[in-house]
DNA sequence: GTCCGGGAGT
DNA sequence: ACTCCAGGAC
């Protein structure tokens, strides 16, 4: 409930100070359901900042409703059934994190005094134009086919027996949980031949073999040893299958962010947030469709890049935006001199045609 | 910010 | 030959 971002509904930016640390009486619980009833539960978001005026959370709560007036904000709570939650990141380089308050809980005495200073911020516009944006890379992408396209995680279960094709059961999910790039190296198949795809035959093997079954997979090493962790907790907290919520993926060795989204969007299919990848943070960026709570830089995570994007876009798009901008950044928006010149959006791309596009021309200094 | 361990691109 | 890649741990 408190994952659930409402479209339509408040999303309201506000700044306060507060570095830190959530009572755990406010702890929020595992989103094990998805939308259990009304989904239209107002929420506004919180960005925590340093510094800042002193206020209560009842003077943020004024505000807020002041600020909503005119501004095409409905459903704010009232003040009094405020709670706030962190939202879920790791990110450690950011400053600010979200916090989210909602209709739900009291918040408690201690809590209150424990959050203030708190100052508004605009309310978050979608960036203009996204949709056309949207639409036009879609259709590049129809057109040109990406690695993504047939390597994707997403499409792991074409490649896999119907028993190990149940995403929710015990068996790949812990694969590609961790060795999303097995695909296209043929480590999966291999895997899968050595009977290596359930936690508990994972756990028994060798990390050796397990090693040299997924080379040339990327960072091997740490892969194999995650995996036999992973197989190890997986089997004595979650009866051989994976965990089925955000904070418990993170917990796993070797799942961060990205693939706990990942994991929540494909294997559960209970989205909780965007699958946020490289590609993803750097066309974000590009296209101006993320930045840093209350500036216009650019995001510097794609911790930060997640938790811009979620306060605009509508929901249904959080899954497809992962596979869509990734086959667009293998193809035509590449990290390195992208192809501006082919790109069918690139009259509505503040970054077209800003950096280096040719080899020879890119004098370092 | 650095490291990991190779592959791919320049 | 050299740079860059990519997610997570630290």
């Amino acid at each position: 409930m408190f994952l659930c971002v409402v479209r339509n509904t408040a999303l309201v930016g506000i700044q306060t100070i507060s570095s830190a640390k959530m009572p755990s009486s406010v702890k929020q619980e595992p989103p094990s359901e998805k939308n259990p009833g009304g989904s239209s539960v107002p929420e506004l978001r919180v960005f925590v900042r340093k510094k800042r005026v002193k206020k209560t959370l009842e003077v943020i709560a004024k505000e807020v409703k002041e600020e909503s007036s005119g501004r095409n904000l409905v459903g704010l709570p009232d003040i009094e059934d405020f709670a706030y939650s962190k939202d879920i990141t790791r990110s450690q380089s950011t400053h600010a994190k979200t916090l989210r308050l909602t209709g739900e809980k009291s918040l408690s005495q201690s809590t209150q005094t424990e959050i203030k200073g708190f100052s508004l911020s605009d309310p978050l516009q979608p960036p203009s134009n996204w949709e056309k944006v949207l639409e036009g890379i879609r259709k590049m992408r129809s057109a040109e086919d990406a690695p993504v396209d047939s390597m994707g995680c997403e499409k792991a279960g074409s490649f896999l027996p119907a028993k190990e094709r149940r995403f929710a059961g015990t068996d790949s999910v812990i694969l590609f949980v961790l060795i999303e790039d097995l695909l296209p190296t043929g480590a999966i198949q291999r895997l899968l031949q050595n009977g290596l795809l359930a936690a508990d035959a994972i756990d028994s093997a060798n990390e050796e073999t397990i090693k040299s079954l997924i080379y040339p997979v990327g960072f091997y090493t740490r892969k194999a040893s995650n995996l036999k962790k992973v197989a190890k907790i997986c089997l004595s907290k979650y009866d051989g299958d994976i965990p089925s919520s955000l904070e418990e993926l993170l917990l796993l060795p070797g799942i961060g962010p990205k693939m706990a989204h990942l994991v929540m969007n494909v294997a559960w299919e209970n989205v909780q947030g965007i699958c946020v990848d490289t590609h993803v943070h750097r066309i974000s960026n590009r296209l101006g469709w993320v930045s840093r709570p209350g500036t216009k830089q650019k995001t510097r995570t794609p911790e930060e890049t997640r938790e811009s994007l979620q306060l605009w876009l509508p929901k249904e798009e959080w899954v497809p935006i992962n596979p869509l901008l990734v086959g667009f950044g293998q193809t035509i928006c590449t990290p390195l001199r992208p192809r501006c010149a082919i790109c069918a959006v690139s009259d509505l791309c503040p970054s077209a045609f800003k950096e280096a596009a040719s080899p020879s021309s890119t004098p370092k200094k």
